[in-house]
DNA sequence: TTCAGGATGTACT
DNA sequence: GTACATCCTGAAC
């Protein structure tokens, strides 16, 4: 299965954010790999977007990634206790970024990531925790272990990346995104795309 | 199955 | 000091 390339990031955010919906995340783990594909994500433009970290360019020590060249991790902390995922896209410079809101588990990785999530392993998971267990950006990376450390990471390289498995494209849904209410105008842009 | 409320720490004002 | 791109628990239905 051929890896995503800066290519497929350097371009319109909102593309990349549908384009990105039923490909598969993968992140190096305790040796192997851990492969989950992905149904939920939502885009972020820091030019027009108060809902953006970075909206109208504003330079933090917390956003600077934002500014990196396209195919970089954003990490950061929300709510004083989950980790975010974000791909950043766009040329560098333009503070653009897709939020990664939920994914699914192949089997083969259900076990480690119900250990990061549960400490148990898949066959011991509840209906409700397997319904639970990547369905939001923080469970997300709980469960594949992605932490701030992370941040700025290249997706070009090993640690984490996108494959894409060629699965012809599915319907798309499109709605507004959650956890913005404070984003003014920005709250209703419908930038939120799910399988 | 849904809902309200609390946890918790960093960034920024 | 305030707000935050969330999640979990427990109680009510």
């Amino acid at each position: 299965m051929p890896k995503l390339e800066r290519d497929f990031y350097n371009r319109d955010t909102l593309d990349v954010a549908q384009e990105l919906l039923g490909k598969y995340l993968v992140r190096r783990w305790d040796g192997g790999w851990l492969v989950c594909r992905i149904t939920e994500t939502e885009g972020y433009i820091g030019r027009m977007d108060k809902a953006c970290h970075a909206y109208n360019y504003k330079r933090t020590p917390r956003t600077e990634t934002l500014f990196a060249c396209a195919g970089t991790a954003y990490i950061y902390l929300i709510y004083g206790r989950y980790d975010c995922l974000n791909m950043v896209t766009e040329p560098e410079g333009e503070p653009c970024a897709v939020l990664l809101r939920a994914v699914e588990a192949t089997e083969a990785s259900k076990d480690p990531i119900a250990r990061n999530r549960y400490g148990i392993c898949a066959a011991e998971l509840s209906t409700y925790q397997e319904k639970n267990l990547l369905n939001g950006p923080g469970k997300l990376c709980r469960g594949l272990g992605i932490n701030r450390k992370q941040n700025g990471l290249d997706l070009i390289g090993d640690e984490l990346f996108i494959w894409d498995a060629g699965e012809p494209p599915t319907p798309i849904h499109v709605g507004k995104r959650i956890g913005i209410d404070y984003a003014e105008e920005a709250v209703h842009f419908p930038w939120r795309f799910w399988l």
